[in-house]
DNA sequence: CTGAAAGCGCTTACAG
DNA sequence: CTGAAAGCGCTTACAG
């Protein structure tokens, strides 16, 4: 019996397209029914130009009909990569059950997108400092490269990353971008998003402002909002006195509780900046139950704007990071990482975001008319909308005496 | 020179744990070290009982100090298997760069810690409906199974279901539990949510309650919810007039664009039960815009609980879907799928989460005071404390008049 | 308990 | 433009 003609066994191949196939089918059922070698399929499905036009059209349509995929696993083997990235996500401070930063949520949906842009996969995973996750998955070729997303201590993470370095592995990571950062960082300019809220607090006649975040060394994030912050105070001749600055993390329950401590301490403020959206919204609530109004007590303002930033009653204030085009910046980098390309840190603008739980945009006697009116009129509907206060409006700074 | 003992080369290999080793160490490398065969490393490190204590220290000692990590590439094209699930969104309503539900990023988080639970990999992927997404992951070996996430017109959805169960791919949904479902899935008993919902306005003492949501086959979670409250109503001698029901899809936009409608209707209503929460937030700032209060004059609840549901103004009364047990049900069942284990679609319970925007907890009275309090005191701190509204205090049926 | 060998399904020089 | 061959790094019968 004379040797098959192209390498492989016909074995139960004949017949119409998918009988007789037992499981998925491979690159030599394609190749016997396109009467090719194996390795015209593979190079006509990977798109490689050395294949006759005809040729490829016909396996492509054998291919279809087959239902036939790559073996992604024998593909990434042979070609040590896997297509695929790893997003890391670091959850110090909520190691439990508990519902995860909507900020990071944010980065999630933006980072999924921009790998599907470039074609890669995107392999998820919430990790506890205390694993060992600095290895796992680019030494065991799951992934080609690390995105690492989180707060968290500083000073043991920073030991992690450089173990990384040290390793070849390729990782970009999302936070503060620091003189003698081990790795490469994609940042927000905190120091500047701090600045433009300081002063615009100013602007709107605050002048006693209380800090909501933790300002150690741990939270570089917080840290450089805080100082950016007081800069844009000195600037305006104001002091940050530290009796107005509370420790928090990042999560309503911590800034309920740092506002219940802030208000405790007895010392008078017009003004709390909360490090992040979610300290803001808590302690927004812990100011409602003592009985004290946004903005009209106090103003209150955040950074991040989460999606829920806008919802808050009075609409929050805040510093938006742009998540989108982080997402995006993060990708590229680290794909750029991969194909040895010169690659860099860089910092995000940071915008401010207007809203109404700063005082500026609508004013108190607009909202006061509406009280009024409402208290009158139940529901029956058909007035006519108050317009919506736009997310930008100029703002007169109100003066305000204490 | 006599050939190698054990079946590789010694190559590079001597000297000092690391040194001269170029790229990974391989199973080879242990096993050179270790005086074994490459089989029996692949044994220890793979838990094999087959394998000698003492042997197996000694592996597990040696892959350690080379950093050496298993290649899931090779060992899952050997064995067949991905050791990876991979998760599937579908955003129809939202194609857009626009923010994804809450509800599904909860999801989402939960559905990771599942998986990770069970030493299973993460791939996520967004989808667009018209991509090909039925066939690639399975097919291509990157997962084991599919989690199909994802709101979405429901007849093209079902009919790419009855694709996937043709092809055997092992898959479970997050949606309706339906008589004809192709496949397997796992919901909220949707139905039983929004009868508890209309039952307890009704408890309320509202009468005209407003529905706001897409009720056509489309889509069967917010039809479910709406005839379970069109249920509780008729129990209570009440009906749920057309007149009161406008189309929404779930997203702030809609919701506010929904209320405005409702509104311009000029038909009495004393709630609205939003059929999400992002619905509801969105109606609840259309009513502020309209100069009308919630709980006072309207009642307002959602279906999900979001984590922002807590905090809006009013906290919003809402119907908890359990995204942790979710997420931990949709795992273990596609697992079983994958291992040929018996496994059947469930409905979770819903659960009644009552805060202040129903008019439930904190009283009209309490609240009036309070405002007047704040009115007079500005920020300075040091109040007792207001309690924060109980999420379930039990609520007296306030009678109303309209 | 251990080793020698086959083979998972590809990609990619190498040779024409 | 195409084919024959090697080999990516494992797992797993098979034989002792």
């Amino acid at each position: 019996m004379p040797a098959p003609a192209l390498g492989y066994t016909a074995g139960d191949l004949q017949g119409n397209p998918t009988a007789g196939m037992k499981g998925k089918a491979t690159s030599f059922d394609i190749a016997y029914r396109a009467g090719v070698s194996q390795s015209t399929v593979s190079r006509a499905l990977s798109g490689s130009p050395l294949v006759n036009a005809q040729t490829r059209q016909r396996i492509e349509r054998i291919a279809r009909e087959l239902n036939y995929k790559v073996d992604k696993n024998a593909s990434n083997l042979r070609s040590q990569q896997s297509g695929t990235l790893a997003l890391l996500f670091f959850e110090d401070p909520t190691p439990d059950e508990s519902h995860i930063n909507p900020f990071f949520l944010s980065m999630l949906g933006s980072i999924t997108r921009a790998c599907a842009r470039h074609g890669y996969d995107l392999l998820v995973s919430f990790q506890q400092f205390s694993d060992d996750w600095h290895a796992d998955y680019e030494d065991s070729r799951k992934a080609d490269g690390l995105i690492l997303l989180g707060y968290g201590d500083y000073m043991p993470y920073c030991s992690k990353l450089e173990k990384l370095v040290a390793q070849g592995t390729h990782f970009v990571r999302w936070g503060p971008v620091l003189p003698d950062q081990p790795g490469i960082s994609i940042g927000c300019d905190n120091h500047d998003g701090g600045k433009a809220m300081g002063a615009h607090l100013v602007a709107q006649g605050r002048r006693r402002i209380a800090f909501l975040g933790t300002i150690t060394p741990d939270c570089p994030e917080f840290l450089a909002r805080y100082r950016g912050h007081a800069e844009a105070l000195a600037a305006a001749g104001l002091s940050a006195p530290a009796a107005l600055q509370v420790d928090a993390i990042s999560t309503e329950e911590a800034g309920y509780a740092a506002a219940c401590t802030l208000l405790a301490r007895r010392q008078p403020f017009d003004a709390i900046f909360a490090a992040s959206d979610l300290i803001a919204m808590g302690a927004m609530q812990a100011l409602a139950d003592h009985g004290l109004r946004v903005p009209e007590d106090v103003a209150v303002t955040g950074f991040d704007d989460i999606p829920m930033a806008r919802f808050a009653q009075p609409p929050l204030t805040t510093v938006l990071q742009d998540t989108q085009r982080a997402g995006e910046l993060l990708v590229e980098t680290l794909l750029r990482l991969i194909r040895n390309e010169p690659a860099e840190s860089r910092l995000l603008p940071a915008r401010l975001v207007i809203r109404r739980s700063c005082g500026a945009g609508g004013s108190p006697s607009a909202r006061q008319g509406a009280r009024a009116a409402s208290a009158r009129s139940p529901a029956h509907p058909g007035k006519t909308p108050r317009r919506r206060a736009p997310a930008r409006s100029p703002s007169a700074p109100r003066p305000r005496t204490r």
